[in-house]
Order: C-alpha cells, then sequence, then structure tokens
DNA sequence: CTCTTTTTGGAACGAACTGTCAATTTCGCT
DNA sequence: AGCGAAATTGACAGTTCGTTCCAAAAAGAG
C-alpha cells in the first residue's frame, strides 16, 4: 500500500560508487550524486542515509563487483598461471590510461578515509586480509603441487605480492609509463620460480 | 622601507605541510590552516596564494625535508646494506601507530589530487622517476661490486622495489599489522639476493 | 618625526555544502 | 472510488567553503 520507487536503488548505487570511485570521497558532494543519479535529493537521503553511509555502501558494492580472488585462485591445477594472470589484470588497469587514473576505490579509500575513520579502516584493512588469505592459500596450494620451490613461505609471498598490487595502483594513478609497473609486476612473479 | 613579516614564513609552511599531510587536500580548509598557521587570514593569501599554490609549496616543502635517497644510496662501500637501511625505514614509518596512518605525502598525493590535477601528476610522477633512478644508480653500482648477481636487471628490480615501497605505505595507512609488511619488506629484499 | 609601504585582523562576499521538511503524487488495498 | 502509506519534488535552512577587501597599525628610509 505505498507508492513505487521510479528508481532502481542498485542502478542508483552503483552510478555512486562509480562517482566517488573517480572523484573520491571528499571532492564529490552530494549535488554531484543527486544530479548524476538522476534522483531527487530526499530519496537519496532516505534510500542511503547520508553522505557517508553510501559511501560504506558503494565501497562494498565495488568489492561485489571487483576481482574474484576466490574464483581466479581456487580452480582446480596449476596454481601459479592463475597469479600470474592476476598479476597481469592488475598490470593491465593500473596502466591502461582509461582505468589506471581511477585506480582502486579500496586503495582511494584506505589513502583518503580510512585514516580519519576507524569504521572505514576497518573495513580496509579487512580486504587486505581478504587477499591475503586468499593468496596464501593458493600458494600453500602451488607449494603442494610442487610448483613452488620447498624453501618458499606462502603467508610471506602473498604478504609481498598484496604490497605490490596495491604500489601498483598507486603509481598507476600518476604515471603513464607503462614499462615501470610490467618490470615490476614481472620482477615480483619472478620470487615466485 | 616597509613593515617586515610579524611570522616566520617557513615555519608556516611547515605547518601547513603537516596539516595537509595529515588531513588529505579537500579536508583541510582554508580556516583550519589559519587556525593551525596562527597567521591571520590576509597574511596567507599574501604570502602563499591560494589553496592549490599552497598544497605545491607544502608538496615540495615535504620532499625536501623527506627521505635522502641520493644520501642514503651513495655512499661508498657496499650498496646492499644502504638499500636494506632505505626499506627499514619506510617499513618503521608504515608500521609505527604514530607515523603510518597520515602515510606518505607523495602517495597521498598521487591517489587524491594527481588523478585531477596534471601539474601535481607531473610532480608525483617526476618523484616515482627520481626515486626509481636513485635505486638504478645504487643498484648498477651494487652490481659492478659483485653484491647483485650477474643475470639481474638493476632497473627492473628499482622499479619492483619502489612499487613495494608505495605499497607498504598504502597498507600501512589502514592497518595494524606489523608482520604483514615485515614479511613484504623481507621477501623485498630477498629477491636482491 | 614623517612618509611610504607592507602587514595584519576581521568583516564581508557569493557560492557551495549537508541535511530537512512540507506539499504533492502515486500506488495497493478495502 | 477513495483512503492511507510511501516516494517524489522543490524549496529551504544553517553552515562552511575559498577568496577578497579595507581600515588600522607598524616599521624602515629620509
Amino acid at each position: 500500500m505505498a507508492r513505487t520507487k521510479e528508481f532502481d536503488p542498485d542502478a542508483a548505487l552503483q552510478k555512486a560508487m562509480e562517482l566517488f570511485w573517480e572523484r573520491g570521497y571528499e571532492a564529490t558532494s552530494m549535488s554531484d550524486l543527486v544530479e548524476h543519479l538522476g534522483i531527487g535529493r530526499a530519496s537519496l537521503y532516505a534510500t542511503f542515509g547520508g553522505k557517508r553511509e553510501l559511501y560504506l555502501k558503494a565501497y562494498e558494492r565495488y568489492l561485489e563487483n571487483g576481482v574474484d580472488f576466490v574464483g581466479l585462485l581456487s580452480q582446480p591445477g596449476p596454481v601459479l598461471p592463475a597469479i600470474r594472470r592476476l598479476v597481469e589484470l592488475y598490470l593491465e588497469e593500473s596502466t591502461d590510461p582509461a582505468t589506471a587514473p581511477r585506480g582502486c576505490l579500496v586503495v582511494n579509500t584506505a589513502v583518503e578515509v580510512a585514516p580519519h575513520d576507524p569504521v572505514v579502516a576497518r573495513r580496509v584493512e579487512q580486504n587486505w586480509d581478504f587477499v591475503e588469505t586468499a593468496l596464501t592459500s593458493a600458494l600453500t596450494r602451488a607449494k603442494a603441487q610442487g610448483e613452488l620451490p620447498a624453501g618458499k613461505d606462502p603467508r610471506a609471498l602473498a604478504r609481498l605480492l598484496l604490497t605490490v598490487l596495491q604500489g601498483m595502483r598507486v603509481i598507476g594513478k600518476s604515471s603513464d609509463n607503462p614499462a615501470r609497473l610490467r618490470d615490476a609486476a614481472e620482477q615480483a612473479l619472478r620470487v615466485l620460480e
């Protein structure tokens, strides 16, 4: 017994996520969002709450649509080719002029928002944990399958890869030198041999 | 034949840099700056120009007082220990709860400001070039001195280190797990052996 | 001491900010 | 058909933003 929503909340959240992704938290105003989402101001507040809550929901939406680590790394068979594909995926997104400037929303959030918002900081750290865990279990499996030398430490290697991936995203945001990140990615992969 | 300034512009710029470093560009208002610098609004504008110009000057001030790559890496004698010290310095600053949340102003700038300001982007990229060059020449010297295996590529290794260092700064901003970055740093250094 | 130049604190500017509210519209249901 | 509940609309507060302006004060040069 109510009026139906005129807009699709899912599509609106997607657009909000893209705007936050491109411009950052502080530089994106509620008026910008109202304009780009094509919905009324009050509808925005009624559906998503204030700016901070909307950002948190946009952040989660980003994670849902992001790189599928588990799907990529948990496939049966050899592990290292999957890790190579993962690194190359990050490399492409970090060097392509169309996608590099926006970087990764998690990195952007870690840098701009997390230091001033404990809730956000926890979410970001959970993501680091998640990626690290996915890489660790993949490398552990690789070691069991003989793809990784016996002396290597899967968790330590996962932590190096995690750090390199985020570093690539940062440098890609302000550099149009693909060779730089290509070399870094290649050297990072060579650690696994 | 004129009045002298009542405040020390150098000290004021230092304080402005610290405020931008801690809060970011957008989240720091001119009123915040006036308050923390202890000088009048008009003096701020007359001395440093507008907000953007002040930020650019603060950025340069940060670079002047930052890690002395050349001084660290150009000392005569073995190179690898110096590189190890450099990585450990980054590790400490990225894991110490007192310094980790503010991260590195260059990284913060690369993420928040560079994508929307070509001038800033150029400055940031110049910094990546500078660090990469310093590391490359150091590793080249290490190779000549037999510290680095003959098969290694100094520039590619420098690019990996550059990426790892920036990645550490990002993860350190939102993680209080020192072991994570310690492992990453250790594995990165192991690449040189 | 006077003139000139600069600094200074604070008021004031228009614009933009986040968030709210009453009025209106549209649906489901009796 | 008409009633109640939810959603839209547009305007509206109350701040805060970056920036400018101005009168008063201060300090070196003659």
